[in-house]
DNA sequence: TTGTACGCGTTATCAA
DNA sequence: TTGATAACGCGTACAA
């Protein structure tokens, strides 16, 4: 490894002065500036992380912390925020806690160890002694996906996009819905249902039935999806999330019911995979790209000092393709 | 930060015994060793990463540097990976170059820094000058997915998987057969695609046309698959990838052709969404998870110096399901 | 404008 | 079995 002496060495300098340079700090003349960044060019140098860290306290590593990367969502939201990251400096520490508080613990420990400069986090649970260790060594938090209590949050409205998604079958005349979904413990599942359940009320009206498991994955949602079928028939089925609908899609076929003919269909999330299910999934869009660069700017915010930039509108937009049509009978206006 | 010293401090031992205790190295006695574990359980003491790292030379992390997060398969094998490298006590170093051999670079620049012990890495290109910087340090290197010369590779055989899509196409007696997929600069695809037009070649065919392009989504694959159909009709159409043939599939519909009696599609990997397309997708399985368990267990065996375990089987499976058929008018053995 | 020298928290060597 | 202490590479007061 190559390090700041060789540098200076090479330069015909100190090693003070290759520092300044190095940082941008303090003055150096034209001249020698050049031949250091010569020789830094030359020699390939990068300023050992370790010594770095230990002499200025900072990482430049901001922690990721999200409960999975095997779920498409999470994987599209890592590599946003990863790549905005990237583009201002910053290291990503990227950890998946598998919906774990144990894994969660152990990653924050990791990232306190690292001395990261911040966090953003799509916390397992609310109440969280992380998140309190996190705040008790004044590392900068935000949350993603899930809000938190007294942590700044960059998240799309989960009651409202419940409320939409309701909105959405109640306009087409459906009165009998159910709802599947995963996992029954996360804060945007539960958010989204009681934003259904509030828009049905509204109605006058409750979900024929509710199916969440603990599991997010298409064939557990199938599975759900598959129970509430034979329990009794909705109109409509609401897929908490893009994979919980395709889920359910499968299991409505699987029952040799047409769809949307004889069953809507809607989701949420606007997955890449939306659109490409026979018929295309209509879903509530959620911003994924746009949730992970905001919340990349309010935590650079937070970490430099600077007072955060506005929360950025985060439209939940809905979707209607294949999946959804008028109840049987009804005649929309 | 609580450090060394305070455990020191607080147990009556010098901070020696400490480390001694903290990293299981030397003699301690019981007494003692009880008394210091103590102190550091109830301190919550984590040792500083930068301080140990630069005492050291070693981080404990591994860089795990992938083309990309958004896509589905990378999500998964970056959490696979990450998961059993968290289980044997390194921390993951989650990168995503987005297929630019300029981020690639700048990446490992970033691991070098940090002084990781190891990287399991899925190149961008196979000649690679981050791989000589990575070399030269003498930081083990495992390649998974694609191999690289001169290293140790994890990756299922692309060219037999690539014989096997032929294989089983040709088997139900096609013999106009189209391939589509992306990005076409991967060393994947074009292994496979070697495989195909081999299996082919070997019944005395080629492909009907092939198509590949720069950009790896359902959208620019189905785009890819309507120009291909629309220039001429095969039989079947091989996707290189299930999104690549999730995305035939589509193109399929669009022109109001039925899957699998109009045109078979066949995919590759075995996403979760293969099984979740209507009607399912055959696919040849590729291991994903045992791929990345056996990386990390390789790139352990590198960075203790033992020899590394036997390579392990990873066996591709053709899945049979819905969107391949026995051309029209063939009766099958 | 440039250089010297100290200390950051650990681990490892050596002496006790 | 334990403790004192010298590095590790860097950034920054402070001196020149």
């Amino acid at each position: 490894m190559i390090k700041i002496r060789d540098i200076a060495h090479r330069a015909g300098a100190s090693i003070a002065t290759v520092s300044r340079v190095v940082n941008g700090s303090g003055y150096v003349s034209a001249d020698m500036r050049a031949r250091i960044e010569a020789a830094v060019a030359e020699l390939g140098y990068r300023p050992n992380a370790g010594a770095r860290m230990m002499r200025s306290g900072s990482s430049r590593m901001v922690g990721v912390l999200l409960p999975a990367l095997d779920v498409h969502f999470f994987g599209i939201l890592a590599h946003t925020v990863e790549q905005a990251l990237f583009a201002r400096g910053y290291q990503a520490m990227i950890c998946s806690t598998a919906e774990s508080p144990d894994h969660e613990a152990a990653y924050v420990a990791a990232m306190l160890a690292q001395q990261v400069d911040g966090v953003i986090l799509a916390a397992v649970t609310s109440d969280n002694s992380a998140v309190a260790r996190l705040n008790a060594a004044r590392v900068p938090i935000v949350a993603v996906d899930r809000a938190l209590p007294g942590t700044p949050a960059v998240t799309a409205d989960h009651h409202a996009g419940g409320r939409m998604l309701a909105r959405h079958l109640l306009d087409l005349g459906h009165r009998s819905i159910g709802v599947v979904g995963a996992p029954g413990h996360s804060a945007p599942v539960q958010d989204r249902l009681a934003g259904i359940v509030a828009e049905l009320a509204g109605a006058g009206l409750a979900p024929q039935s509710i199916r969440l498991g603990p599991e997010h994955s298409f064939e557990a949602c199938r599975s759900l999806a598959a129970d509430l079928l034979s329990d009794g028939m909705p109109t409509a089925l609401i897929g908490i999330s893009d994979m919980a609908a395709i889920g359910a899609l499968h299991a409505a076929v699987a029952r040799g019911l047409r769809v949307p003919d004889d069953l809507s269909v809607i989701g949420f999330d606007d997955l890449p995979a939306a659109r490409y299910t026979i018929p295309q999934l209509t879903t509530i869009a959620q911003p994924i790209r746009q949730i992970g660069e905001a919340a990349v700017d309010t935590l650079i915010a937070l970490m430099r000092g600077t007072p955060p930039p506005p929360p950025p509108a985060l439209p939940l937009t809905l979707i209607a393709r294949g999946t959804t049509a008028a109840r049987a009978g009804v005649t929309l206006p």
